[in-house]
DNA sequence: GCCGTTTTCGGCCCGACTGTTTTCAGTCG
């Protein structure tokens, strides 16, 4: 049982108790286990009661239900919130303007158990008879039900498009003195639900005026005297926030989160008996910070804490010890590992991307083109890979200053034997290897598949090794911990792709591989001469995973990383 | 249900806005 599925059953009792009405810190107590379960480096499953209990936020009680759940799939509890909740009724949780006090009201009142009736109810007038319902809220859950499902989470890299227009909008105003996209974007998550805009400003009704003339604005969900909410042409919805000068940095720190990290900074000032809002750090009503974030974090006795790593998953901690990472960074990569030509799906010629390469300032790149078994997109036997490498002795020849290493992106064939035969693969400087084909293989055929390639000496780094498409298509399955495990062993690198809709290995598995010492490359998988400018996706995605340049192998000169290679 | 620089009991983060109310509960982040 993989710890993400552990973390549904929690989140999934926690909103059955909020529904039954019961003591609110005990559903927190659930979300809270559920996150750190979620977020937990290790897999559970593999955990004793004891090793359970030292996850913050799991004790004696949940270890217990936790246990069970892994061995039986189930718990008491469990079972009897299930047999009791109607499944329709959770659902109703997700619709704007319903929590579970008025969730709760409707299945008492009028039987509500899911979407069908609810809307039945509307339609028939009923709602309206209940205490604390009218127009708006109807109307705005009419909406909602025919969406049929929320909007999906929109890729970083989109969202980045639009931060950037609406920034530099509301900076053309000299109302505004600070603004930032703070929030999820600013912790560089893949993907952002929402956008939260933080303005410092004197002056917050020119501000809102300003605001709401961004032209990528479809409408108005709201708007008061230092916060406004709209809704984009492109579904994705904005939050913005005014706040003085001198609360910038605590608005910041408040309005970047995580949720988790400023409730848990939030009880460190309580603690000191201070008090720590979006407005600055207060000892008896008097601010003592909050006009910076450094100055918030220090007056907690902290050292600055990066966004990437504000998810409450250790970092408060280690900056209260002063041993936060040096997060790596764009420029600590000396290569790329990973691009294709129009020798197979790529859209640029060979020595097309040895400049584009040069220019995006590395010192070598490997063209890693794929292997036959993708005969979609003409991928190379080894006949076609030989003549492939006079080509590359030609671009070499014609761009100075850059490196070339000619590679594979070998395909990881249903049974985990590759696509080529080593003698094959034994004449490449780089070799990734990946599986794109078979993706639904139940878990431990995977795990073998992608074990089995590992141990080919031949295989410097595993590509992509989740397989997702975020928003198109789910992960493979595969046991992570045995991957990482035998990539440990064999001292294969696994690889975080930078393309904006696979980020592939995610962040948390970024910090596992990390903690197991596991090496990793952080690559463009360019296909245009374009795609190197896409390694700073995955940069954030390695350093919301704690990751440090040694970390990373492709940080290394050329020599060390040819002097680390399996095979010569 | 968790947890301990004030605690093994008694706390548990904080504020803005909305919609529906006549003073505030619920939702949201």
């Amino acid at each position: 049982m993989q710890n993400e599925e552990i973390a549904r059953v929690l989140e999934q009792v926690a909103d059955m108790l909020e529904v039954r009405g019961e003591n609110f810190f005990r559903v927190r107590a659930y979300r809270n286990a559920a996150r750190a379960v979620r977020d937990h480096p290790v897999s559970v499953a593999q955990l004793g009661r004891k090793a359970l209990q030292e996850i913050p936020g799991v004790g004696a009680d949940l270890a217990e239900k936790i246990v069970s759940l892994i061995a039986t799939g189930d718990f008491p509890l469990y079972r009897e919130l299930v047999a009791q909740v109607p499944a329709g009724l959770l659902e109703l949780l997700t619709l704007p303007g319903l929590g579970p006090k008025r969730v709760k009201l409707l299945a008492e009142r009028l039987g509500i158990c899911d979407r069908a009736s609810l809307r039945m109810a509307i339609e028939s007038g009923q709602l309206r008879t209940v205490r604390g319902f009218g127009a708006k809220i109807e109307q705005r859950v009419l909406e909602a039900l025919a969406r049929r499902q929320g909007p999906a989470r929109m890729l970083y890299r989109e969202a980045a498009v639009l931060a950037h227009a609406l920034i530099a909008h509301l900076r053309e105003s000299d109302a505004v003195i600070e603004a930032e996209i703070a929030g999820s974007f600013r912790r560089k998550r893949d993907t952002v639900g929402d956008l939260d805009v933080l303005v410092a400003s004197t002056d917050p009704e020119r501000v809102a005026k300003r605001f709401l003339t961004f032209g990528e604005i479809a409408r108005t969900l709201g708007s008061g005297e230092t916060k406004s909410s709209v809704m984009l042409k492109s579904g994705l919805q904005v939050d913005m926030r005014v706040v003085p000068p001198s609360s910038w940095g605590a608005a910041l720190v408040y309005f970047t989160g995580s949720k988790a990290h400023c409730v848990h900074l939030r009880r460190i000032a309580q603690a000191r008996e201070l008090m720590l809002n979006e407005y600055g750090l207060f000892r008896e009503g008097r601010a003592i910070a909050g006009e910076d974030e450094e100055g918030v974090y220090r007056a907690l006795s902290l050292t600055y804490i990066p966004p990437e790593l504000r998810e409450d998953r250790g970092e408060i901690e280690a900056a209260a010890d002063g041993r936060l990472p040096r997060l790596i960074e764009r420029r600590d990569l000396r290569g790329d590992l990973h691009s294709h030509s129009t020798w197979t799906d790529g859209r640029s010629s060979i020595e097309e991307m040895a400049w584009a390469a040069k220019r995006a300032g590395l010192e070598y790149f490997a063209l890693t083109d794929h292997s036959q078994r993708l005969a979609m997109v003409n991928g190379l036997n080894p006949e076609r890979l030989r003549e492939q490498r006079r080509e590359i002795e030609k671009a070499r020849a014609a761009v100075s200053g850059i490196q070339i290493l000619h590679g594979i992106e070998v395909d990881i064939l249903d049974d985990g034997s590759l696509d080529l035969p080593d003698n094959a693969l034994g004449e490449l400087d780089w070799v990734v290897a990946s599986v794109h084909s078979k993706l639904s293989q139940p878990e431990p055929e995977m795990t073998n598949r992608l074990t089995k390639a590992i141990r080919n000496p031949h295989v410097d780094v595993i590509g992509h090794p989740g397989g997702r498409l975020i928003n198109e298509r789910e992960a493979i399955n595969f046991d992570l911990a045995e991957v990482i495990r035998v990539a440990r062993e064999e001292g294969c690198a696994l690889e975080v792709n930078s393309q904006p809709d696979r980020l592939d290995l995610t962040d948390t598995a970024c910090m596992t591989a990390r903690l197991a010492g596991v090496k990793l490359v952080v690559s463009s998988d360019s296909h245009h001469t374009s795609g190197f400018g896409l390694l700073e996706f995955g940069i954030n995605q390695a350093r919301r995973g704690w990751v440090q340049a040694a970390d990373v192998v492709n940080t290394q000169p050329l020599e060390d990383l040819r002097a680390r290679r399996r095979v010569a």
